[in-house]
Parts: C-alpha cells; structure tokens; sequence
DNA sequence: CGCTGTGTTGACTACTGTCAACAAGGGTGG
DNA sequence: CCACCCTTGTTGACAGTAGTCAACACAGCG
C-alpha cells in the first residue's frame, strides 16, 4: 500500500565490496558457476556492487534495461502492477538469483524489484555480458539454465495460483523458502521471513486475514511454530505432504 | 481427462515441408527474426520439420531435452502436472512461437505440450542452435528476447491468476486470442477457438460451467457473439476495458 | 439414428474475502 | 527511558464469488 521510495536514491559503488565472484559464497548457485578461474575474474571484470536499503526499489516498470543484477545479500521482492493498479508479487529473490531477465525481451523492465531488508546486488551490464557470451561458452550455457529456471519457476506459481487451495499454497510457499534457505547453508527449518503477511498473502494470492489464519492452524496441527515472522519448521515431511498433497479446482 | 496419446507417434521428416525459413511466413515472429540472407539459411541447415496430429503429444514431462520446437503451423497447449496428478496448463502456443525453453535448464522438459489440432513444427537441435550462437549474434541476442518475453508472459499469467476476477480474466483471454491471430495476419475480430472450454477454464483456473456462463454473459452484454468455438469479438474496446478494469483480489 | 463428447443452465454449497475490532511490536521523540 | 503512535498481525462474524452436482441440449460421427 505504500508507495515505493524514490528511485532517485543512488546505488552508491562500494569499492570495500569489491570482493570477486571467486570470493563469493553464492558463486555455485550464481552466474559464474562452473567456470574457470581466468573466465571467472573476466566476469568479474564487468560487475559491479551497490547496497540497496530496506525498502528502496532497485528498479521499476519502464526503465530502461541496462544491468542485470544478482542478489548478493539479503532479499527482494518483484511485482507486476496491473492496468488497475493492483500489485502481484511473481517472486521473492534470494542470495545468488538474478533479477532484471524479463526486460531482455523488450529493453524495458517489466516489473519493480524492491529490497526486502538492507542488500547488496551485483550490477551486470548486459551489453558487456553478451560480449563475454561470445568467449565464455561456460557462461552462455549457464545463464541459459538460469533463464530457463526462471520460466520453470513462474511455471510452478501458475500450477499454485492454478490448482492449489489456500493451505496448501502457504505450505507450498514455506516448503520452497526453506529449501532455499537450506540451499544456501542456513537452517531450513529455523529462520526468519524476510517479508510482511501482506506480501505472502500478495504472491499466493490469499489475503493476510487468511494467512494469518493458516499459519496459525499449522501451528495447531503441529507442523510449525511460529512468532511474528520467526518460523520454526517441526514436521518438514508433513509440511510437504500438504504442499503436494490434493486439492483441485481448475 | 483423456490421457494424451503415446509418445510412440513418430514425427516424421516430411521432405516436402523442407521450406526454409526465408519462405515462412512466420519468420518475422520467429526465431530468425532480424537475420541476414545466408545466417537464416545456415539456421534452416540445422532445422527439421516434423507433423503432429491433433492430441498427440509433442514431448512429455521427463522427456530428455534435445529439441526446441517452433510451431510453423497450428496450435499447441502446454500443461504443467501437480504432483497430486490434476493438470494446470500454461500457455497456448501459436504459429511463430517456441516450445520447449524451460526444459534448458534442466536437460529434461518440464510440461507436457500437445497439438490442438493438425500441426507443423519446427525441430530445432539445441546443440546445434549453440554452435550457431558462436557466430550469428542477432540470432543469439534474439533467442535472449525470446525466453525473456517467454518470463513476461508467465509473469502476466500470474497476474491474471492472481488478481482479476473470472469475467475479467475470461475477457483478458479474449483480448490475447484476438491481438495474436491479428498479429498473424488473421481476423482479430472473428475467429475459432481451437481449444475445449475445459481447456480454457484450465488455463483460466475456472470451471467449464464457469466459461459456459460468462461467454454467455459476454454475449447478452453485446461484447461478443459465440457459437460453440467461433468467437465474434463484436466490442473489442468494451472487451478491453473489462480485461484491464478494477477487481482486485490479492 | 443413436452414441459420445462437449457445452449449457439451474440449484445449492463452500471456500476465501470483506469488514471490523482488537492486540502486539518496534521506532521515534519528548 | 518511557509513552505514544503507527504498522503489522490476529481473530470473529458475515458475505459473495465461483465451485459442485445434476439434468439436459446439441453436434459430430460412426
């Protein structure tokens, strides 16, 4: 409901952040997976690093396509906005994802990416990327797969607005954040979520009186606990018995 | 409900299909798009086309990925299987479009895709499509709009899911039909639709009933005229209008 | 000509939304 | 340091949209 704070905040070059990719943690996960060191540091070369505050939007919906960027800490939230004005939350990004790739196709970004908590991203000139592709088959290939993974992804968000109930989306949605967490060497059943019921009920499409609710018969039926946005996974396996468990409507 | 058709159908090589893509009338659309004389043909050098019958099943979920397909005539759906085995699907694919992209990412295709009708594509090997990224870069940098506009598309899919109520995404349907047999070269406001209204409360996430009363609504209010699967878009501004208008949800 | 798949219409149901009141947390400023 | 305020989250009562179930109509096809 908010509206975003300007975009006028600048993203401040950090030369203390100018840590490589071969230094990252999030370098397995990220774009220069599986390449070579000497292609490595030529990534390197092109990227640069900023800080985005809670809050701040990184990009918005008609500006123009210039950097991709990689989250290299913290989380962000991307949204459509509909003619109406409406928001709709497509994804939630963590360590290691990519953000901007839905404005290749039109040279203009197609959604906002706002910061979910104080993060720092990896700013990639797209232009200079593509002339890397032209070296560094490794890199192509791999960002293939991250784009390919990126419609895989949204293709699940449809099966889940698509085909699921309302328990089962929100299951769906905590199964999915601590897979992710785990993937990135946190606690999958132990952590913190990043964004505000309104955002969860945004993305899975159900409103915060329903999240709120659901959360709360979870933690009735033993399968999590919860405090404000501090979640604690206890029966993980029941938890995705219900995330794939039945429940049609389409 | 009918399960698709085995796999076993051959798609045959069909000689006197061998038209290149310069002769297609697609090629504005397509992935050759933008190239020169001699990269087209050295694309077509590496294309075959093969025929799909109504329903079969151009490749299935787990299928090894080695081909991208290019719909060179007809109609395909697409659909994603929730584990608990109920169908979502996510997208209908025309004349133009390409088939097959979210399988890069994990070397095995991700969604079933089945023909609507009597078919013709395009069977491009990836492997080969990469050797060609080497040296024709606006077919490379065209691929990148390609699956970019494929994750804007998604993207606009879960808007609908997400925030607009049935008539709105029945009419939002509508509107998408029409602009895409106008853009190939087709009526806009006069057309047959080629799938089932379960196919379309599918991909709408609505139930036949639901697709049944709402054309039906459409047609007293003066939008369209509909007889079975033919379609007269009589107001396509009204139609317009209701697809963008207010009715939030999330 | 009847059969089967597809589409239409009506009556009833239920899931999730809406509205409203209240509680709790976290920041800010006095 | 504490009080206050505003945002965020919780809970309950009620409502509405779209789903379910069921009967029927129509078309295409053998």
């Amino acid at each position: 409901m908010k509206p975003p704070t300007s975009l006028a905040a600048p993203l401040l070059d950090i030369p203390a952040l100018r840590n490589s990719c071969s230094s990252c943690s999030m370098r397995q996960l990220c774009l220069p997976m599986g390449l070579e060191q000497s292609d490595m540091q030529r990534l390197d070369g092109i990227i640069g690093r900023s800080r985005v505050s809670r809050d701040d939007t990184l990009y918005r919906i008609g500006d123009k396509f210039n950097f991709l960027f990689a989250v290299r800490a913290g989380q962000f939230k991307t949204y459509q906005v509909s003619p109406d004005g409406a928001q709709q939350i497509t994804g939630f990004q963590m360590a290691g994802e990519l953000l901007g790739m839905d404005a290749i196709g039109t040279g203009t970004h197609q959604c906002d990416a706002v910061a979910l908590e104080n993060s720092e991203v990896c700013k990639i000139p797209f232009v200079r990327l593509e002339e890397l592709f032209a070296t560094i088959p490794a890199l192509l290939r791999h960002f293939h797969r991250m784009m390919s993974k990126e419609i895989t992804r949204e293709q699940s968000v449809i099966l889940l607005l698509g085909n699921m109930g309302a328990e089962q989306r929100l299951a769906a949605f905590l199964v999915n954040v601590s897979s992710r967490y785990e993937a990135r060497g946190y606690s999958g059943t132990h952590f913190k979520l990043r964004m505000t019921r309104e955002d969860i009920g945004n993305y899975l499409s159900l409103t915060i009186e329903s999240i709120s609710r659901l959360l709360t018969k979870l933690k009735k039926d033993g399968m999590i606990n919860v405090s404000n946005r501090e979640i604690e996974i206890i029966d993980l396996s029941a938890l995705k018995m219900l995330a794939t468990g039945s429940n049609v409507c389409g």
